[in-house]
DNA sequence: GTAATCCCTATAGTTAACTCTAGGTCAAGA
DNA sequence: TCTTGACCTAGAGTTAACTATAGGGATTAC
């Protein structure tokens, strides 16, 4: 079966070789096996399950809770429910996420096109009298 | 004029004294005012700056970058096209941030309808036989 | 008039997530 | 043979963004 080096994986997933041993230091890799050497061989399995870590890192989520994910694989079927509704949860907050961004966007729009029309005019006078943004950001 | 203390404005904007003066620390609120005891009175413009600040936060912006914006707010006309080109990169940014997002709940869902079938099966090896997924998360 | 509650500064401590260094092993190429 | 480059560990250092503490001043409530 053909395996991978740390350093190929790194690339691969645009992680530095550090990021990749911090991980495995914090036990987020237990699967990753060695060779005679102690060399660390990842598996296509390996790169799969480092591409979930990913997954669940850009949620937001802290490494110590993915350690606990990756914990509850290696424990089998009794974890099922909890590996569910951790998934439930990360739905959850990536939704509510999405819904800041976009309130924000809503703001950095706005801002947008008041600097626009400042630029055109050649001050920010010109929207002067329009509620607050007189004086502040 | 209407002012506020320091407690009021975060409790209104759901941030900790700590973190209030931490920013007047690092030169985010150069523009509230103190009364004669040195006690730090915002005015509404005061407060809407920031939420302003708060919405470049949630882009994910540092705040020593968000300090240079508040620098160019105090210099004037001159650094229009600056803040301008800033919101229009923080909108970039955003918007891939959003991407991003969006991209993660689709693994997400993916995984909570693979835990909900296992779940109804009662055990993870109804996904037995599928590409990768039999060892690792 | 004193105790509680707000505010202040300066400075130290915390936490997460890296990032790097020192010192070492091992295999391949010149 | 020897040197280059990839790997290893243990542990120190870094950075951002808070968070807390110590020590002190002013206002209000009883």
């Amino acid at each position: 079966m053909k395996t991978y080096s740390i350093g190929e994986v790194a690339k691969e997933l645009n992680l530095s070789i550090y990021t990749l041993r911090y991980y495995d230091k914090e036990g987020l890799m237990p699967f990753v096996e060695r060779n005679e050497n102690g060399t660390r061989r990842f598996k296509e399995s390996d790169i799969s399950a480092l591409h979930i870590i990913e997954c669940l890192k850009s949620t937001g989520m802290p490494i110590k809770e993915i350690k606990h994910f990756i914990d509850w694989c290696a424990e089998g079927d009794a974890t099922l429910q909890h590996r569910y509704d951790m998934f439930l949860e990360r739905k959850a907050s990536v939704e509510a996420k999405i819904k800041e961004l976009q309130q924000t966007m809503e703001v950095i729009d706005h801002k947008c096109s008041y600097y626009k029309t400042a630029l055109d005019a050649g001050t920010e006078d010109v929207h002067k009298g329009k509620k607050i943004e007189i004086v502040n950001p």
